[in-house]
DNA sequence: TCACCGTGCGCTCAAATGAGCGCACAACGC
DNA sequence: GCGTTGTGCGCTCATTTGAGCGCACGGTGA
C-alpha cells in the first residue's frame, strides 16, 4: 500500500517535522477530531483513509510536540480543583482542598477556611464514620457552614484550652453532633494540667475514659496544623518562655492537637506529655484519614513535615499555602536529584 | 461499597456541583492522573479506590463541565496546524494547509505562500500521482521551495497567458519536471484565442492532444483561485472591459485555470469557452486531488464558492484568509439554522 | 549490483474502554 | 407505614485501544 517515497524526517524528535507540512496537518486533523469532536480512532482511521495505527501514532506525535495541550482548571466556586489534586498526587494525600481565599486578612482566612472544611467534611464522612476533633481556632467556624451531617458519633480527641473569645471544643463537638444528631462524647478538662498525677487522675474520670476508649475507632480526625512559633500555634502561645524554650530545644517544631513532631514529621516524647490530656501522635497516626486544617505560609515547613511524616493524609488549606508547599516540594526533589546524580 | 448518603445534586447539568468539594477534587485527581500523567482508567480507579466506570463518568463530568481544557495550537515552522485541521473538518477538504504570513505586503504574501504550496505538494505527492498545474503569479515561486520531488509525469492544464515579467506556465511545469526527473508535457499555445475555429485548430495540435488526453489520468492538480474583479483574477485583468462585464453579467464569480464558476460555484458556460485553451470545470472537479492556492481576504467568497461547488478538495492559503472563510462559514451556518428554526 | 540497515506502517492478541442493565438507598406522597 | 420515584453506582458484553512482531521499501557502502 505505502509507497515508502517519503524517508527522512527533522532533527527533532517527535516525529513531527516542520518540513513535513502534510504529516503535521494530519496529525493536526486526528487530534481535533479525537480531542475535540470525541471521535475514535478507527471513525477518525476511517475518514482520514489511514489504519487506526497510524491514527494513534500521529496523535502520539501530536502529544509529545506539544501541539495538543491539555490543562486542568478550576470549575467554579472557589475551590481550585487543580491545584487540589495536585497537592493529592504530589504528596500522595487521601484528600487535598485548596480555597481561593485571599491570605492579607487572616481572621476572614481563618473563618473562610473553617466553613471550607466543613463543606469538606460534610462532603467526605459517611453514617459509618467515627469523627475525632481537635481544637483550632480556625475550626470555630466550622459548624456554620454545615447543613446536614450524618448521626456519627463524635469524639473529643483533647482537652480544651481555653480562648479569648469564649470560644471552645466542647462547643465544637456538641456543635457537628447537633448538626448530624450523633452523640457527642466530650469531657471537662484542660489540655495541659500542672503536674502528671492531676493529669492522670483527670485521665480516669468517666467521661474522659470514654472519649479516649473512642479514640482508637475514629475513621475520621478533623484538626490543625500549628508551627512552633508565636501565633502560629495556640499550644505555643499558651506556654511560658521557658517551657517554649525547652520546647524548641528538643526540636520541636509543629504540633497538632497537642501532639509533638520534629522538622522531620517524627512524633517527639517531650516532657510536657506527662501533663497533657491530648491523643498521642502515633495513636494520630493510625487514624485513617486525619484531615487537617492549615493556613499562612509561614507554616508550610511544618505542613511538610507531618506529610512526609505519614501523620495526615488530608489538607484544606488556601491556594498561597498550597503553591508554597508544591515550590518547597519540588526543591526538596531537585536537591535530591541534584545530590544522588 | 456505597453508602448512598448523598442525595441531592447542585442545579448546574454536568454532575459537579460546587457543594460537592471532594466530589469535584476527585474528578480533578482523575483528570489529573488521565491527562496529564497519562494513567488507565482502572489504574486510576485502584489508586483513588473507586471502580473504573466510576473514573470514566468522573472524567466525563470534568471535561463537560470544562474543568479539563484541550487546545490544539501550532507546532512550530509558521504552519497553523490548528486552523489547518479546522478548514479540514469544516469544509470537508482532503488537504488544507494554513500559513501564518503577513498580509500586508501582497507580493511577499504571493512569494511565500508559492513556496509553502511547493512544500506541500512535495509532501502530499508519491511517484504514483499524475500532477497537473495551471498557472498563477502565486505558483511562480513553487519550485524554489522544491528539493526532491518524484518523478511524476507533469501536464499542463491551460494555455498560456502573457505575464508582464516573462515567467510563464511552461517554466513553472519544466521548473518542476526538471527538479524530479519526471517528464513535462507542455505545448505552446495561448489561453485565450480570438476565435473558437483558432482554438479547435489550436486542440489539434500533437503536444496539445497530447497533454489534454493526460488530463483524465490527472490524480493532482495544482492552481490557483481568481475572483472576477480587477487584480484578482489573471483572466479578468487580460479582458476588455466590455468582455469583463458580459462575463459579470451572466454569473461569473469566480475562475480556476481559465474555467468559470457562479457565487454558488456551479460551473458556468461562456461564450468565452469555444475560445479558449483550458482543462474545463467539470473535468477538474473530476480530478481526485485539486489544490489550490489562495490569498487575500478579497477572494473568501470566491474560495466559498468553489469549496461548496466541491471543484476543489485542497487549499493552501494564510492565516487571515482562513479565518476569514471560517467566519463567513458560520455566518452562513447561522443564517441557515434561523432560517429553518 | 547486492547485502545490510533503518524506518514507516499494518497485522494479531490481550488489555482497556464504553453502552446498557439492574440494584440499593434516600426522598417524597398517600 | 409503605409504595414510588429518582439517582448514584457497579456489573456484563461488544467495541476500542495499545504493545509487539514482521514486512516492504529507500538509502548506504562494498
Amino acid at each position: 500500500m505505502s509507497t515508502g517515497y517519503h524517508a527522512k524526517m527533522g532533527r527533532d524528535m517527535p516525529g513531527l517535522s516542520v518540513d513535513r507540512p502534510a504529516e503535521v496537518v494530519l496529525a493536526a486533523r486526528a487530534a481535533r477530531q479525537y480531542y475535540l469532536e470525541g471521535l475514535s480512532k478507527v471513525d477518525i482511521a476511517d475518514r482520514l483513509g489511514i489504519s487506526r495505527f497510524r491514527v494513534a501514532r500521529l496523535l502520539d506525535a501530536a502529544r509529545e510536540s506539544g501541539m495538543v495541550r491539555i490543562e486542568i482548571g478550576l470549575p467554579g466556586g472557589n475551590l481550585d480543583a487543580g491545584l487540589s489534586a495536585e497537592l493529592c498526587s504530589v504528596f500522595g494525600l487521601r484528600h487535598a482542598f485548596v480555597f481561593n481565599v485571599p491570605d492579607d486578612d487572616v481572621p476572614a482566612l481563618r473563618q473562610r477556611l473553617g466553613e471550607a472544611a466543613g463543606q469538606a467534611l460534610m462532603d467526605i464522612i459517611t453514617p459509618d464514620d467515627v469523627l475525632g476533633m481537635a481544637w483550632a481556632r480556625s475550626l470555630s467556624g466550622l459548624t456554620a457552614a454545615l447543613t446536614r451531617f450524618p448521626p456519627c458519633p463524635i469524639v473529643q480527641l483533647t482537652g480544651a484550652v481555653p480562648q479569648p473569645d469564649g470560644s471552645d471544643l466542647l462547643d465544637l463537638v456538641r456543635g457537628v453532633a447537633r448538626v448530624g444528631g450523633g452523640r457527642a462524647h466530650v469531657f471537662y478538662a484542660p489540655m495541659i494540667v500542672p503536674d502528671a498525677e492531676t493529669a492522670a487522675a483527670i485521665r480516669r474520670q468517666p467521661d474522659v475514659a470514654d472519649a479516649f476508649a473512642l479514640v482508637p475507632s475514629v475513621t475520621i480526625a478533623m484538626l490543625s496544623i500549628g508551627s512552633w512559633q508565636p501565633d502560629l500555634s495556640t499550644i505555643y502561645d499558651a506556654l511560658t518562655p521557658a517551657e517554649r524554650e525547652a520546647m524548641a530545644a528538643i526540636g520541636v517544631h509543629t504540633d497538632i492537637g497537642g501532639a509533638f513532631f520534629d522538622a522531620d514529621g517524627a512524633p517527639l516524647t517531650t516532657p510536657l506529655d506527662s501533663r497533657m490530656i491530648i491523643t498521642p501522635g502515633p495513636v494520630l497516626a493510625s487514624i485513617p484519614t486525619v484531615l487537617a486544617v492549615a493556613y499562612g505560609t509561614g507554616k508550610s515547613s511544618s505542613v511538610l513535615a507531618v506529610l512526609r511524616g505519614k501523620i495526615v493524609n488530608g489538607l484544606v488549606t488556601h491556594s498561597s499555602l498550597a503553591r508554597a508547599l508544591l515550590d518547597e516540594a519540588r526543591e526538596h526533589h531537585h536537591a535530591a536529584a541534584h545530590a544522588s546524580g
